[in-house]
DNA sequence: TAGATTGTTAATCGATTAACAATC
DNA sequence: TAGATTGTTAATCGATTAACAATC
């Protein structure tokens, strides 16, 4: 297994979206900085990024669209394919079924969960919905090992607790709080307040030509 | 105005949450370190974000929770205030309105737009949901600098640029796709797909026992 | 071949870490 | 005062940038 770092995996991610749209427009070779103009880094960035995962270019034509794609893909996805549960079928929950049900992925959500008895034992966006309490039961029926967290933030600990038990080493957290996991569970944190606050200063300090940092 | 990077910018909002959070406590004063383990930086982490900001502690009693989060909010916010607009009535826009509700926040939404008319012309958590033909007149009328976008990828641009017609400065795009904006303008993304597999391959990587980088 | 790009190595830059003096 | 923490400075680490040789 190469070593690359989780941001590294994030820019491969986006390389591999913008290859399928290259793919999509019959192209068979790119240079790295067409794919870098499109993803907002540098060539050179893209260049290291693709030489981490072993593959080489051609300096004559560049990249192999498809061959890259799946040189990314060999990394990025399980062979076997990874599933994935949501927990809290609330606004932002509902809204991200219906976000990820449209994606052609190699993840898989198979359910989603809540404590609430009047959101579940129902079909959203496609996804059967279940009371928490069946969480254990499920996540291991599809060895689990991704979890999605949409709940309020004070529930959000109960509910990596629970996935952790079921094997879960995974979180995907959109609670604004900060999950206590034991070493070897990643947690990733979308906090959308923060981000929109982020957002908010930059915009002000680009109005008073204060620095920005891109 | 202190040059800070989005990075310090993010943390500091996050800190302000967590001295909210000890001042509900009851708390007065508050160690870095104790700040430091709710926030998953280091202490030294938290004491160099606070000194960015020109604010100093004691070291017998650490950092007064009131002063230092009055002077974090008179980094962060506006005196004013700010406005911003949302831009996509679907399921996640929908989500989002719901999300920013309740939050007690410098930050007010003030409408939402789509171009889809059966989407507007109604309230929705609140919100005025407008016809996008009408942004241009709204968000100047209400001086808006921040803009979020909740739109499919293919319109995300298009929306961007209404946006920036009208001066606004910053976008939180949750479109998966990268916008081309003048310099001087922020964007911040939140692609929520990128995130899941990044997520997935830290699972899995844990689970193999490569290195994490957290 | 000429030219542009690729992969590689060295230099630079920034941020984190460690060590230490100052403070209550 | 003693002890823990703060603010400051120096050292380390990593990542980005720049320069260059290799390739088609």
């Amino acid at each position: 297994m190469t070593r690359v770092s989780n941001k590294v995996i994030g820019r491969l991610g986006l390389y591999r979206r913008l290859l399928a749209d290259l793919a999509a427009e019959g192209m068979e070779f790119v240079f790295s900085h067409e794919l870098a103009k499109r993803a907002t880094v540098t060539a050179a960035q893209v260049r290291r990024d693709i030489m981490s995962i072993g593959y080489v270019g051609n300096p004559a034509k560049g990249y192999d669209v498809a061959a890259l794609s799946a040189s990314i893909a060999q990394l990025l996805d399980a062979p076997e394919g990874q599933n994935v549960v949501l927990v809290g079928i609330g606004n932002l929950g509902r809204a991200l079924l219906a976000y990820f049900s449209d994606r052609r992925m190699a993840l898989r959500i198979i359910a989603a969960f809540d404590t609430d008895e009047s959101k579940v034992n129902r079909v959203l966006h496609g996804f059967r919905c279940y009371h928490m309490r069946m969480l254990d039961k499920i996540a291991r029926e599809h060895s689990v090992d991704v979890g999605i967290i949409a709940v309020p933030a004070h529930q959000a600990q109960a509910a990596a607790e629970r996935m952790m038990e079921t094997g879960i080493r995974g979180i995907l957290n959109f609670a604004p709080t900060r999950l206590v996991v034991p070493h070897g569970v990643y947690v990733e944190d979308i906090n959308m307040s923060v981000s929109l606050e982020r957002v908010a200063f930059m915009a002000r300090a680009s109005a008073t030509k204060a620095e920005l940092r891109l």
